[in-house]
DNA sequence: CTTGACCTCGTACCATAGTCCGGGGTTTAG
DNA sequence: CTAAACCCCGGACTATGGTACGAGGTCAAG
């Protein structure tokens, strides 16, 4: 587990050299130890950390409550009923998400069923389900 | 069903004025009839649209993503295979959201049951599982 | 027939989330 | 020992997704 210059780790991850740094000021990663010269040595894990946040996004999450989400872990000076509740608010907006997009979802599927029944062109109609079914 | 006026849209959707101006602008509203004076007259259903859109992007979908999802419906010049193959793509898409958003709440459900056993203050331990198990 | 609330348009401005630049020091390979 | 490749930092720049502004036209009520 040696550690990670940032730019290894940035390759490791996938990210822009500059994301990592930009994270760090945004509180997103903590702030790494440094070589007697300076340079960032992040841990062999940071990563991982660094793959969850750009997953988090993906599902819409901004940085501001990926931090939040990530800090539920850490947080002293909160009782652990404290981040129960929080964690519990987390769990039903990621609840509300998984509706949303399971209703989609359906759609979608409704949608490439009637298309397997369709002629070539243009004819494959009527998909207005898509705004009219997720009210 | 009688035509509404921009304000009464954006009010009934709930988003800002200028952002219906902009959706119609970035081509996710069609461009709706004009009143004799230039007004524009929305379709009742045009809220409907709104809050899809709305809720798409708390989902992670971009603008242009949505637009190319709502496309899947009114798609001339494609034919109904291609339309298919696109909506399957999307379904792909949105079922690795759905399991990343799982593994994310079942990381939390396992953190707010450790906190059921916790002294009050900062002890409640190890959620590295956020980072750790969502790999 | 004017006042206030609404609409038109274009343009300017804002926040978020990066990304790039450039002057400087460091480390490593030849 | 020097050059390439890497790191530091601050600050400027970009794209996306809006939001605000202002000059002007419209519409409904008194």
């Amino acid at each position: 587990m040696k550690p990670l210059t940032i730019g290894h780790l940035a390759k490791e991850a996938g990210v822009n050299l500059e994301t990592v740094r930009y994270y760090e000021r945004r509180g997103l990663l903590p702030r790494p130890p440094r070589s007697a010269s300076g340079y960032r040595l992040f841990p062999a894990d940071a990563a991982r950390r660094l793959k969850f946040i750009r997953r988090a996004q993906e599902l819409g999450f901004s940085l501001t409550e990926i931090r939040e989400l990530s800090s539920l872990r850490v947080s002293r000076s909160t009782t652990s009923g404290d981040i129960r509740a929080r964690a519990e608010a987390k769990i039903a907006d990621i609840e509300a998400k998984i509706k949303s997009l399971d209703s989609i979802k359906k759609t979608l599927r409704k949608l490439t069923r009637v298309c397997d029944g369709c002629a070539p062109l243009a004819e494959c109609p009527i998909l207005e389900s898509l705004d009219r079914e997720n009210a």
